[in-house]
DNA sequence: CAGTGGTCTAGACCACGGG
DNA sequence: CCGTGGTCTAGACCACTGG
């Protein structure tokens, strides 16, 4: 018999009945006691099971009311946001990186104002250009609110990226991304040693640590770039 | 006094100490027993806490070796995919949907290919705008494999998009995400109302049933559309 | 081998919220 | 009210793997 009991097993039939539509969408299903007793379990597994396909966003869980299959399932993808050397690692190529400016300025007032910042704090900012295989992968464009990270000030930049410099040593909270397509402008162009006007993605992204807000940056991508997520 | 039992408590309690670099990046953890111990609860409340941390990028955990705060925890985006008309609805505009064409044909070798069947099937081509507050939003250009859903043949594609009878009736499973930026070539631009070689981002979606590849579809978003994720 | 996390269990109490 | 899911507990056994 392939009766293995484990929560494991009891997701996967779970799922074999929502797929095969023996747990119709929208229907109710049996609730925690009954489903341990019939696969012949504890209720905590079953409880288990069942948690996992609602965080997987199958089922809808509320208390009386029961478990349903879910009318139309939203589809999740888990998207990693990976270093970028990771990122041109995991492709197979050499990365490396390089420092284009380091400045110390107030933060301009598009930034400041997306980040939630009231007045013009003292802030670093950064260009600088990922490579891989030598050729230019990647644009950064960052400002960092030095309230938020004094320490960046004294960090190498010509010898680590803003990038993981901050992932190692900055609390990060919650941020967001926005990823975008536009016509490269001459400068980002002339970084990027692609034409002016070329299509190519940009992601923006704001980091808050839980009490301040830490960076906003935008990465400019080479053409041809592509995000791949997988369900 | 603060103190909550509940693996909530010990979740936000171990938060703290990563955050506040109690628990130093790359350090040993004490074990789930002594945890427990320390805060007062059973060993599972705290398995249960730390493995959310875990699934959350924030540990690593190998049994035996114990558990360790993750050096450059991997940032993860939940990320879910929407209904294209509760895409737009959700911005507050009215969505609409217009059928360009829909025609039966065998799929062509690049989709064929893609989706990994061997011999080129019966499908169906289905090319559709969705719009936003009558404007054109997002152009979908899309192939089915008539054979994993026989039933999309016989319904009506001028009141409900592919999309969404996909989603309502086939038991996908898996699939791929691929999102660009790109030039608009002329036909897709005269479809969107922008001019030629506007740079638009596009989606490239495969997904696949639990026994055979479903469809393959390229959407292709108005100028200005941007992908937002939060943290 | 032995320490650690992974999981199961049976029972219990609680919180929510539908009827 | 009272059924249902949410969670906690104490104890147990197991699976993996580092030393």
């Amino acid at each position: 018999m392939g009766k293995q009991t484990g929560w494991q097993s009891v997701h996967d039939e779970a799922l074999r009945r929502i797929q095969q539509r023996i747990w119709a969408p929208g229907a109710l299903i049996p609730n925690e006691e009954d489903l341990a007793a019939e696969l012949g379990c504890a209720r905590a597994t079953v409880n288990r099971a069942l948690r996992e396909l609602a965080d997987a966003g199958l089922l809808e869980r509320r208390r009386k009311a029961g478990t349903r299959v879910t009318e139309t399932p939203e589809r999740r993808a888990r998207f990693s946001i990976p270093l970028i050397r990771d990122e041109i690692e995991s492709r197979g190529a050499t990365a490396t990186y390089a420092l284009i400016a380091r400045t110390i300025a107030p933060m301009p007032d598009a930034q400041r104002h997306i980040l939630g910042l009231t007045s013009p704090e003292k802030s670093l900012h950064v260009q600088a250009l990922h490579l891989s295989n030598g050729a230019p992968f990647v644009y950064e464009n960052r400002w960092v609110n030095l309230a938020a990270v004094p320490a960046l000030e004294q960090a190498d930049l010509t010898t680590i990226s803003a990038n993981e410099w901050l992932l190692r040593h900055a609390p990060l909270d919650r941020g967001t991304f926005d990823y975008a397509a536009s016509a490269a402008d001459p400068a980002t162009a002339g970084h990027l040693g692609c034409a002016p006007n070329t299509a190519i993605m940009t992601l923006e992204r704001t980091t808050h640590s839980p009490t301040a807000p830490i960076t906003w940056v935008r990465l400019s991508y080479a053409p041809g770039y592509r995000l791949h997520m997988d369900i």
